[in-house]
DNA sequence: GACGCTAAAACCG
DNA sequence: CGGTTTTAGCGTC
């Protein structure tokens, strides 16, 4: 046992990346950095590793969250190719446009709320 | 444009 | 169970 296995197969920390992406409303996009800054990681790396082996893939609305440079990051488990044009489709469902793989609005950021945590 | 840092998970032994 | 490698990023040079 590799000592990982707290509830569903989940760590403590995954399940705070969750719970953070988790309150991100609809047509709203937050990036990893602000994720890892909200639990008090400061590697958007290590939220990318959890959301990448997410067991909860369609319960947590992974494709709301973009990287810190406004591009669409990554999305099942690549950087780019048709994952990330999925994604991009998925949020311009959600009202959230994409332009030349950036986000064209940066008014569609989530702002993170002390009280939610 | 290239390099380095960082933090956690997955993989291998 | 321990150690090593890779990773859906970010920051800086």
């Amino acid at each position: 046992m590799r000592s990982r296995e707290q509830r569903g197969g989940v760590t403590p920390f995954q399940r705070e990346v969750y719970d953070a992406i988790r309150m991100i409303p609809k047509g709203r996009v937050a990036t990893y950095r602000q994720v890892a800054a909200m639990i008090g990681c400061r590697s958007a790396r290590a939220v990318g590793q959890a959301l990448k082996r997410n067991p909860f893939a369609p319960a947590v609305p992974c494709h709301r969250v973009i990287a810190s440079d406004m591009t669409l990051g990554g999305f099942q488990g690549k950087t780019t190719g048709s994952a990330v044009t999925a994604k991009e489709a998925l949020l311009r469902s959600e009202g959230v446009f994409f332009v030349d793989g950036r986000l064209a609005d940066k008014g569609r950021l989530w702002q993170p709320s002390a009280k939610g945590k």
